[in-house]
RNA sequence: CGCGGAGUGGAGCAGUUGGUAGCUCGUUGGGCUCAUAACCCAAAGGUCGUAAGUUCGAGUCUUGCCUCCGCAACCA
């Protein structure tokens, strides 16, 4: 694939504006496209990079409902603060806007529309779960009941998650709604489908013999769907909050956010260029990038190319580097859970280090594979790398030309071959840099960019203009001139990756931007050219600044524990006649051991005062060493029906307490009892 | 149950079409002193998750198993 395009368009995932972003979102898709978009740009290419925020769907709305206040209220938080906060961080959108704008509306309701006349969708009509009382129809996930697989009461409407069998939620024993917790009833409903399976055999074409290239996740991923076969997807969903459907006998009836989302990317264009956007999604010469994280592959390697090839005008995306994802501290980062590192607070935490998060996210870009965001690593790469490695070869060059040449480019004179060594080695990292950044390799890419600045500070240290300029200053204004020439090159192979420093090193060389082009060239700073005053590029970030945001995490981590933890309702009143009927009973444990191949279940065997009694009971996660429970009193159902669990008759039921975050933790008696001893 | 990705020295990562493992950081020793106790050199440290197979030869291919992540609420 060496096809001649003339412009790139990069679009990189929409945000969901129901929370603020966070360095997983930076680490997986904007950081990368920004270094991509910014490189072009420098290279002098024609590029577009956009960016808005995905403003629709369910989530949102429940949201609000939550809140007590409307789905735009929502929007309009975050989308404020969303992109308030990419600016500061200087992601360099071309256009940054969202999909509840009316050029949107207009966009998706359009593109629907011609998708509907061509004939390319599917109607289907069935019956579907709707809650009376929160007036919607409930998606599977909404819906919890009775699994009929293994009486789990808290199967979800698509999975159980105990025994793991794939459910719809018409199987489910008494059903109920997980938004307002009433009896949902059926009702018929019409949506409309994109059949997949009849954008298949190109599909197949076109990813698996023409996109080879693609990253192993993404390539791995669409191959896995592509060999299932794929099936039609519904595009419409029974909600007041989207984008209607614009169809007769649609009412009530919104586009699917994940057919509204990627159109996004063509109004905001659109938007940005209303008289010109067309040659950016229209035109074969046209390179389309898509930088998206390993939840959205499918979708915009499957989804959106299919919807775009049936609307017929359009161009299909060239490459979709996806990365995978980021934890933080050994956890997933979770916008619920409230564990993550938020873009806009580290703005105001750290003041002035957006290179620095850059670079950390870069370093140690999940490319391959899910990596560990650590404080601790982010101020050693500060403190190791910026600072020790790139600052202070900036400072030596800086502060030496101070000290010796009055702050002015001094003249090169013969150059030995330890010179042309160094230089030809620098000039090496223009090619290495752009063969990894035109197959997306940013962590390499960075990583060589940095390797000028260790070949600058391996060059002082081995030539020594400190000592010789003792007696022979001519020669160390050469090493000075070179030394100065890799600042300048610096400043340029920078630019993609810490672009706040990179603007530093130029008002510290007083040099407009170079372009790319020059990298390598050893005449960047003409000879006598007068410097501008040396500052710090980097600053080193102590122990204290680390252990405060640990801290914070460990903080707000509890708090939100504490505030998520709400006791659940008291169930409807009883006749102690049915309480009568329970047979609560104390049993003495006799042995206790992990069923084997489960993952959950625990074997108890029970003295109950008349026999011995084998209990299974779900809670292996929570004591990792069943044998310190022998000889410990429990509290047990006697009276229960038994029933097998993995081939094992389990009779009777042993009580647990469920704390706030769903752990479990036996019920014992406060002092010891006879076995058999009935609690009343 | 399934499908995809990942599992490499203390940490984080590379390893292209198979040929006895590289990088950054850390550690230890030495050097230097222009520099933000920064820089330069050297060394130690890995049976490449596990078991078997193909091959003259496998981190790199095949198969089984284990662990983590995603596809499946929120979510890059």
């Amino acid at each position: 694939m060496s096809r001649k395009f003339s412009r790139t368009l990069i679009t990189s995932a929409l945000p969901y504006a129901n929370g603020p972003v966070h360095i997983g979102h930076l680490a997986g898709v904007y950081v990368p496209a920004d270094i991509y978009a910014r490189y072009l740009r420098l290279k002098g290419e024609e590029v577009l990079f956009i960016g808005g925020s995905d403003e629709h769907g369910i989530p949102i709305t429940i949201k609000a409902r939550k809140e007590g206040v409307t789905p735009q209220d929502i929007v309009d938080r975050y989308h404020g603060i969303i992109k308030k906060s990419f600016e500061q961080f200087g992601i360099t959108f071309d256009i940054y806007s969202r999909t509840t704008s009316e050029i949107h509306q207009q966009t998706a309701s359009a593109f629907f529309r011609k998708l509907y006349e061509k004939g390319e969708f599917t109607e289907l009509e069935n019956e579907q779960y709707y809650d009376e009382e929160a007036g919607q129809y409930l998606a599977d996930r909404y819906i919890t009941g009775t699994c009929p697989h293994c009486g789990n009461e808290k199967a979800y409407g698509d999975q159980c998650e105990q025994c793991g069998t794939s459910l719809s939620p018409t199987e489910l024993i008494n059903p109920k709604s997980a938004l307002s917790g009433s009896v949902p009833v059926m009702r018929k409903t019409k949506h409309w489908y994109l059949p997949l399976d009849k954008h298949e055999a190109w599909l197949r074409q076109w990813i698996l013999e023409e996109h080879k290239e693609w990253r192993s996740n993404v390539y791995g991923q669409c191959k896995s769907w592509l060999d299932l076969g794929l099936q039609p997807r519904a595009v419409s969903r029974d909600l007041d909050w989207g984008v209607p459907v614009p169809v007769e006998g649609a009412e009530g009836k919104v586009l699917y956010v994940w057919f509204d989302a990627p159109i996004g990317y063509i109004s905001n264009t659109r938007e940005l260029l209303p008289d010109d956007w067309e040659k950016w999604w229209k035109s074969e010469d046209t390179r389309l990038i898509h930088f998206i994280g390993k939840d959205n592959i499918v979708f915009h390697c499957i989804v959106f190319p299919a919807m775009l090839k049936a609307e017929g005008s359009f161009i299909l995306p060239d490459n979709v580097p996806s990365n995978e994802f980021l934890n933080l501290e050994g956890d997933k980062i979770s916008t619920s859970r409230n564990w993550a590192v938020w873009l806009h607070e580290y703005l105001e935490e750290f003041p002035g280090k957006q290179d620095v998060l850059r670079y950390v996210l870069t370093a140690n870009a999940p490319e391959t594979k899910d990596n560990d965001f650590t404080w601790k690593d982010f101020q050693a790469r500060n403190n190791n790398e910026l600072v020790a490695v790139l600052g202070n070869f900036v400072n030596r060059a800086l502060v030496l030309t101070q000290k010796y040449f009055d702050n002015r480019v001094p003249a090169a004179g013969v150059l030995t071959d330890y010179d042309r060594e160094t230089i030809a080695e620098a000039q090496k990292v223009k090619e290495t840099v752009e063969q990894l950044l035109g197959t997306f390799h940013f962590r390499d890419a960075q990583r060589e960019a940095m390797n000028l600045a260790r070949i600058g500070n391996k060059y002082l240290a081995d030539t020594e203009p400190w000592k010789t300029a003792k007696d022979d200053m001519e020669r160390t204004a050469t090493i000075l001139h070179l030394a100065l020439q890799i600042t300048a090159n610096l400043s340029i192979v920078c630019e993609p990756f810490l672009p706040f420093s990179a603007e530093k090193l130029r008002s510290f060389l007083q040099t407009e931007k170079l372009s790319w082009e020059r990298l390598g060239s050893f005449d960047l700073l003409a000879e006598g050219h007068p410097l501008g005053k040396a500052e710090l590029l980097f600053e080193k970030i102590d122990d204290a600044a680390i252990e405060q945001q640990i801290q914070k995490l460990l903080d707000t981590k509890k708090a939100n524990e504490a505030n998520e933890y709400r006791a659940k309702p008291i169930k409807e009143p009883i006749p102690f006649d049915t309480f009568e009927e329970l047979d609560i009973r104390v049993g003495t444990v006799m042995e206790c051991e992990k069923v084997p191949k489960t993952d959950k279940l625990l074997r108890f065997l029970l003295d109950d005062g008349l026999k011995k009694r084998t209990i299974l009971s779900g809670i292996a996660a929570y004591y990792p060493n069943p044998q310190e429970l022998v000889g410990r009193q429990v509290c047990f159902i006697a009276n229960l029906e038994p029933r097998k669990l993995r081939g094992i008759l389990s009779e009777g039921m042993i009580l647990s307490a469920e704390n706030g975050d769903g752990t479990l933790a036996l019920v014992t008696p406060a002092k010891e009892v006879l076995p058999g001893s009935q609690v009343v």
